[in-house]
DNA sequence: CTAAACTGATTGCGAATTGCAACCGGTTGC
DNA sequence: GCAACCGGTTGCAATTCGCAATCAGTTTAG
């Protein structure tokens, strides 16, 4: 892997230009699917930023911001915006409304981690002390399962690719993950 | 989530032992499962360990440091098998044949991470600039699916917790792996 | 028309984490 | 007895993180 490493640097050294040296700053250590995965998302923000685009629908800067459980800080949201946007899990385009907003949106891409969303909360939902407000979204998601998920990101293409979707009868995935979480904060 | 840290933090300070003091360094940020996933597993080389203790068999320290496609470092690979162990997601014992060496082994919380892995390593050999050797168990396991996943996490049962499995016929889903994965490195 | 609040970021800085290499005491095989 | 191997530990430089303060442009309230 460094070997790896060391030939690209020989191969490309002196000779790229800037605008390649840019797209090339990552190393890639192996080329392992789940490593390479990793150096994507393998951190402690990442995949919260994605929930939070997912699950919150926050799409812009400040949403993010501040409606995070976590309290990410600004510095390291706008550095991990700018890697996802590199990487193509998500896109930006200005907001008609407000000349200094923009508008975050997950790519095919990015709708695709949902899926590995789901398993990781099922996993911390069954082993971790998760909060009940916060786990219910991750039991309904399990129990609902792929079918489930996949209506989901049928969801997400609508609302963050602006794709067209067949009708369903009843409330949308969305809306229901969204009032079981209400109905367990208001005490039921 | 940062008043809690301050709550813990005037609540505690100068009052621990330095027993609890080791075993409460984690302040959780919140208790959203992927959350709670994050801080078990956010970062770039726990999965990665979690990887080769599964498909690769390495269950001693030194594969583990040395069979490692990335090229982990040993204080880095010392630091996350405690945190593992202290999570719960593996176990270490000692080697009867070897008095230096340990074992480690997976529990069932830690196998359950399969198929978190197995959606990573999807979502990567989709997405991915990943090498043909390393990516053929991801496809298979994509293409087998749950159920196939279901299978393998069995036979991980037996390998690292002693489970009795009901025999099968024909080779197993790791051998099928391994198998699939040499074919290709000796070019088919 | 002006001031305050809000927008998506950027900067500075101390603290924590990472990566690398060297090293360590004990064990095993030859 | 000696080299190779065992699971780690230590020291150190470089990077990253987390936090607070700040910034310039934009919108809104009075």
């Amino acid at each position: 892997m460094i070997e790896l490493v060391r030939y690209c640097k020989q191969f490309f050294e002196g000779a790229l230009t800037p605008a390649l040296e840019t797209t090339m700053t990552d190393a890639q250590r192996s080329g392992c699917p789940i490593n390479l995965s990793l150096e994507v998302l393998g951190d402690k923000w990442s995949l919260l930023i994605i929930r939070d685009m997912m699950f919150g629908n926050r799409r812009h800067f400040r949403e993010l911001l501040t409606k995070s459980e976590e309290g990410i800080s600004s510095n390291i949201l706008a550095d991990r915006l700018k890697t996802l946007l590199e990487q193509g899990v998500i896109t930006r385009e200005d907001d008609p409304t407000h000349k200094q907003k923009g508008i975050y949106s997950l790519t095919e891409q990015g709708i695709e981690l949902l899926p590995v969303l789901a398993q990781m909360a099922a996993w911390g939902y069954k082993y971790l002390p998760v909060t009940e407000e916060l786990g219910i979204r991750a039991r309904l998601l399990s129990e609902g399962g792929p079918k489930m998920w996949a209506e989901f990101m049928d969801e997400l293409r609508e609302s963050h690719l602006g794709a067209k979707r067949r009708r369903r009868s009843g409330p949308s995935v969305g809306e229901r993950l969204q009032a079981a979480y209400e109905s367990v904060v208001n005490g039921r």
